[in-house]
DNA sequence: TGCCAGGCTTCAC
DNA sequence: GTGAAGCATGGC
């Protein structure tokens, strides 16, 4: 067990934000979550101090660069110009929504199962690759199963993989993780690569776009410039901004802000609240 | 029952 | 280079 003190952390808001699939709040402020190859709980206590399950050690190894709880949130936030009002209301909601340092390859699988996916399917088919081709392993009394390394996914036939719902993004899955797998595409050279090089390189893969990528980029390396453009930011940028959103203004950090205005404008619903 | 979902690929033009 | 069609399936 180790206690620590974090401002600007909202776990469920974090947890459903739909940058990752396998946290799940507990309704109390706490969440748990299965990554990087371990299952770790997170109880909420008052005035921002959270109770980590974990050895102190795994916390300063492990989920403290997780959470990203060396970046500072607030500073993003104060920099959101006053007079964009769609901005400072999808931040005051998003207070406390931090982008996790998830895995590159998980990120990247999870994002080329998303498309036309909503957020509950893609947690389900996550979860169902993870139990049938992920490694089995125990946490206290508790059984998981870590995500499935890139051989695992790869030596599996299209069939077997389609079993999870995948339905026409199986072929898409299989290829990346042969790709992967194989060593013809490596995920850890690629993190040494600029922005623009990282975009044109994981867009080869098969199955991954421009949004994908981005997602990737956001998530799996913690590119914060990265903004991915779904369905709702679209409609955002359209209806709010008139497709001339000040990414200049934000430089460097965009992505934290367009996760922000994702989360909101799911919360208003796709009227974005104009109805 | 019908519509939509954190889109990508392919193929005309 | 641009735009439209087609794609499998689950959740609401």
């Amino acid at each position: 067990m180790h206690q620590v003190l974090i401002r600007d952390l909202n776990l469920s808001l974090t947890a459903e934000s739909g940058q990752c699939f396998r946290m799940h709040p507990d309704g109390k402020g706490g969440c748990q979550v299965i990554a990087r190859g371990r299952l770790l709980r997170v109880e909420s206590l008052p005035e921002d101090r959270y109770l980590f399950h974990c050895h102190a050690e795994e916390y300063v190894s492990i989920w403290e660069n997780y959470f990203d709880t060396g970046t500072d949130y607030a500073r993003f936030f104060s920099s959101v110009d006053p007079g964009d009002s769609f901005l400072t209301r999808a931040v005051t909601f998003a207070r406390g929504l931090r982008i996790l340092r998830q895995e590159p390859w998980e990120t990247l699988i999870s994002f080329i199962i998303s498309q036309r996916k909503s957020i509950p399917a893609i947690r389900h088919a996550v979860a169902c690759l993870s139990e049938r081709f992920g490694v089995e392993k125990t946490e206290g009394d508790q059984v998981f199963h870590a995500f499935p390394s890139p051989s695992a996914l790869a030596e599996q036939g299209p069939e077997r993989l389609g079993a999870c719902a995948l339905g026409y993004r199986t072929s898409y899955v299989h290829r990346t993780a042969i790709a992967v797998a194989s060593g013809k595409f490596s995920l850890e050279a690629l993190a040494g690569a600029g922005d623009a090089e990282m975009l044109e390189s994981l867009m080869t893969l098969p199955g991954v776009g421009r949004k994908v990528a981005a997602c990737v980029m956001l998530f799996g390396y913690h590119r914060l410039n990265a903004f991915p453009v779904d369905v709702w930011i679209d409609r955002v940028l359209k209806r709010e901004y008139s497709d001339t959103f000040p990414f200049n203004r934000y430089e460097g950090f965009a992505g934290v802000l367009q996760q922000c205005m994702f989360c909101y404008a799911r919360s208003l619903g796709p009227s974005c609240g104009t109805d």
